[in-house]
DNA sequence: GATGAATGAGAGTTCATTCAT
DNA sequence: GATGAATGAACTCTCATTCAT
């Protein structure tokens, strides 16, 4: 078992992505959870106050990551529209690369309840202010227009790539994402870039 | 009452948007809606085959409405950057004007489970397919650029109108949205024209 | 079945007695209960707001009928210490008659938290106040010493009334309890009479 | 810490009798009196068989030092009825002055199911026995009725001790209980003494 | 067509007890 | 002797749907 190593707290996270994935939010019983992550059902609530606060720890995890993972990239970087690009593309790579959170992400979390829903977006806070920096950068330095409204922008910015990655996610993941990336950045970038 | 007149059918839709918005999606039991339509629980069941054929039946044909509405008033009108600005401008003018609809589609609709949103999506075709004419008229009388991918730029689109209007509605709805038509449309133009 | 006429309110308490009784209180669950009444679980939420409230309606009915019924009796009767006999009596032959009642609220119905046991005291207020009213009629007719502690009497009658019959129950039933009555009468009354 | 002195058996009894009379019978989880006692979940199964037994060695532990107490008293005192007396007040003072433990007698023990109740009652035959001794001598010297049946008296007395106390805890003792000893004692004595 | 009382399946959570260290 | 992480059985209540009237 290559579980012997984990710490039960991931080992309960990874099984919630992956029984979620699998049977959808509305059929994942923790027992089902506590099942593939080779617990018993009582320990879940050694780790976790209660079911919810498993997903909402899902997507703090995750989504730290992911984050996290986008920037350290996009550090390294000098230019805004290449910036943004990285961030398209990294954003769809990293959804890419696991299906199962990525299903977990656009599909079942949404369907839980509004409550829930303020919790994950005050974790995807970070994600957005990472996109007013890069936007508020080529503001700054001219290559974009220097008008935007950066909280509009940053809502087509978003909306598109949370479009297209569910997209994907509901064609079953039948083309590449990552493939996308390219088009989507330059129709963005047209939007936002100086024109003579 | 002004419901003497309105056949159950109707009564039962209408009470369920009201009763969705007010309580969201999970306290919205069928009881509640028959109430408030002022029928009897098992009345529902003569109109609607369960309780997710009440949503499909409500997306529908509110759907149906909305989308009927903004082909109305784009068919007047010659040139595609113009369609498109009508389009963006009625998407948020009509979901302005009934905010419980709003909510109902923006929020508490993407509760339910994967089945139904797949049935959901099966409604926006029309919507889509809508998009997709707008975009391929622009593409060939020169309004936009010619070797756009249609199903690509849809899914900007959608996925900027569906999120500032998330937005909007999360923000409780606390700044006028249909004063964001003008700028996003200005931003999508941007990406899909000629620049020289 | 004797059970058709009956209402289910009815019946769902008086299955509720019998399971308590013969199960004791922590082995009672609902799903016993509406077994024993003959209807589903289901049922008895349509008449009770949760098991708590099972409990406490049952004492309150049996509790009810139990006081009404000696009130009924006493009201006959003038000489203040002839109503204090019948009150004992009667408090002994009620319980005599309904075995499982007795268990019930001699035993299991003390199990339930402080919570449920406050409002169990106030359904008996009523027979307190009724066994105040014999003690101050006998103050006032020179039958007992008119300086006695009315509250004070009351607790020594119902903790007598109380242990007697308690013990009576966990001897299981083996002697007669309504023979109890006269020795009991006599220690009290002579208690509180006048002496020369 | 007072507390390294203590032999952890005492720790253990000592830390129950305060959390239950804290969080009441149902909220008192072996790792919560564990905690107070400041010592191991474990290490309480090392002292006692269970969570049962736990109760029933606080009961036997405490009643054992308060009828051993009124005991005491009552063999330096010669009269039957002053016997009575003290053995009234004692069971007052005792209990006034340890209101933790009075809460846990009075109310949280008694939420136990009949099992532990029919082993704390084989506890309380110590005490039930001392009261025997002091009516039967009372009958044997003449202060009290030569023909009173001693089981039937010793439950008038101890059913009125139990409700006078529990009255006092209910009322969250905001009277001073010793001081009932002496009304409580006149009217017993009254219904025992002889009178001409 | 309309009613609404009755149904019964289904799941999150607690906590006494164990046992490897 | 002492620890405390892990166990897993057990139970209330909700609510979509049915069907006799």
């Amino acid at each position: 078992m290559e579980n012997k190593a984990k710490p039960k707290y991931k080992l309960i996270l990874d099984a919630a992505v992956e029984v979620i994935a699998e049977n959808g939010y509305h059929h994942s019983q923790v027992s089902k959870i506590a099942k593939k992550a080779g617990v018993a059902d009582g320990t879940i609530y050694l780790y976790f106050k209660n079911k919810e606060d498993i997903l909402v720890s899902l997507f703090e995890e995750k989504m730290g990551q992911f984050v996290s993972k986008i920037k350290e990239e996009i550090e390294r970087i000098e230019k805004a529209d290449e910036k943004l690009y990285k961030l398209i593309e990294m954003h769809f790579r990293q959804l890419s690369e696991d299906p199962s959170l990525a299903i977990v992400t656009q599909l079942e979390l949404r369907q839980s309840n509004k409550r829930l829903r303020f919790e994950i977006n005050e974790v995807l806070k970070d994600y957005l202010a990472l996109m007013d920096d890069i936007l508020e950068g080529g503001m700054k330095d001219g290559t974009f227009q220097a008008q935007l409204k950066v909280k509009l922008v940053r809502q087509v910015l978003f909306g598109t790539l949370d479009e297209v990655v569910t997209n994907w996610v509901m064609k079953e993941q039948r083309y590449d994402l990552v493939d996308q990336a390219r088009d989507v950045h330059y129709l963005i970038y047209n939007g936002l870039r100086k024109h003579n």
